[in-house]
DNA sequence: GGTGCGAATTAACCAGAATCAAGGTTCCGG
DNA sequence: CCGGAACCTTGATTCTGGTTAATTCGCACC
């Protein structure tokens, strides 16, 4: 079991038969916005909660609709994209089970400037707007929470566009399977690690801001100079220093 | 006069002296993130108040270095950068007075991930981090601008995300000057407008995430093709709907 | 009126990455 | 076992934008 499995890890049920609302206090408590509340905050929050499920290829919210409020993913897979208006699509972002998104927009009154769309079959939970603002005058603490993570989802947008307007396409890719390997590596019985690639090459493509055709050649490349081996969808680095140490240069 | 000023417009005095502590009571109710506040909410923010002048060319802060507090500029101009280990360096903004700058790393235990530099002799005040995270714990709707104005930068960095990898350079700049326009822009005798640039072509070349020559180029192009007039640091635009209409093919 | 320096332009050339166009895999469902 | 649909790879080509370098412009300072 590792990472990349597409489930939330959550502590079990206490016993058998619990509540729905119990069931849902016990899920927020997991997620890092909310945990630290107590069970009587979190159970005020329940009230705003709607269990959800998205098949695969289906879309959450288009850019232009309006927030109302914001998203946990339980299961599954969602990408973050804009498109242009040729069609084109820059996946921003890709979420993992654990993860909340859309909450930025909801402090404001704007509409979505992104689209959310289910890569595979999702469970997810749907926190309204209204109960978070409540919980919000009611609560500072929960407000510094708010503040922390806005802060560090700028810090990470921050590096994104740094990555992309300082770092060639083969820096970008040896960072983002480095970075992969940091959450979801695992070792093999030889000293070398193997990583699973969460989704289709054509979406970490789109992530790093590159055609699809272009990552499937630089991989090929870095397969060639012997740094990574690729097996479909799994990649295995024989010397993972080497790879940090190769950066730059052909 | 005009926006492109580098000063920061407040309302005069009331009378000819007045406190160090009024004065800058004064400039603090000015600014987005803390107008609204009480005279007295505000008189507890100047303890940790200094004021502060840099030269141009002086950098305020460097990548790495830790964090005390945030920037208001009340005169002169300031670029945020990073700068990558070959060099190269990226302007991710150009802080006009008036702005505050270095709150979100500020909420965070992180230093700094971009340098600031004065692109001009700048006049600004520091607000200690301190008085800040104790003015949070007591009031409860300065955490709600704080989270609004985080919510602000997020969407205007996912935007400018958006514009990197979606537009092309040519794209970018004449979105760019109808920014710059709307802003800015002042109407001459005839029918067009005339904007001034508000720092050197490097400079916001680099903003563009461009070179300077590309940037050079494509002024040229578009002067060319008669959407523009360039003079200098000063840019005439003489139908600005066709240059809303033609961001597209040469 | 020089002198010197940073900023801007220009042109020739180059490279990284996108596009276009076939094929090839893999994995299903029938 | 076949056929189709995603997904991925590969090659040829084009293009956008970067690099380098030479020149000019603008201007502050002697």
């Amino acid at each position: 079991m590792t990472a990349n499995d597409l489930k939330f890890v959550v502590p079990a049920a206490p016993c058998g038969d619990e509540s729905e609302t119990e069931r849902i206090v016990r899920l927020l408590g997991c997620i890092p916005l909310l945990s630290g509340l107590t069970r009587d905050e979190l159970a005020r929050f329940a009230r705003g909660v709607r269990m959800q499920t998205a098949g695969r290829g289906s879309v959450l919210f288009h850019r232009g609709d309006p927030c109302h409020g914001f998203y946990l993913l339980l299961e599954g897979q969602v990408k973050l994209a804009f498109t242009s208006s040729e069609g084109h699509e820059k996946v921003i972002e890709i979420v993992r089970p654990g993860q909340s998104f859309g909450e930025a927009v909801m402090f404001m009154d704007k509409p979505y400037i992104v689209m959310a769309q289910a890569l595979a079959d999702c469970r997810l939970l749907h926190v309204a707007k209204k109960v978070v603002f409540e919980e919000m005058d009611r609560d500072p603490l929960f407000c510094r929470r708010i503040i922390a993570s806005l802060s560090q989802r700028l810090h990470l947008l921050i590096a994104d566009v740094e990555t992309y307007s300082l770092h060639t396409a083969r820096e970008r890719i040896i960072g983002y399977l480095l970075r992969e390997e940091e959450l979801d590596g695992s070792p093999t019985p030889s000293g070398s690690v193997s990583l699973r690639l969460p989704t289709s090459k054509g979406t970490i493509a789109s992530r790093l801001n590159l055609t699809q055709e272009h990552f499937s050649r630089i991989l090929h490349e870095l397969a060639e100079s012997g740094l990574i081996v690729v097996e479909g969808r799994t990649i295995h680095i024989p010397d993972i220093e080497k790879l940090r140490t190769t950066r730059a240069h052909y």
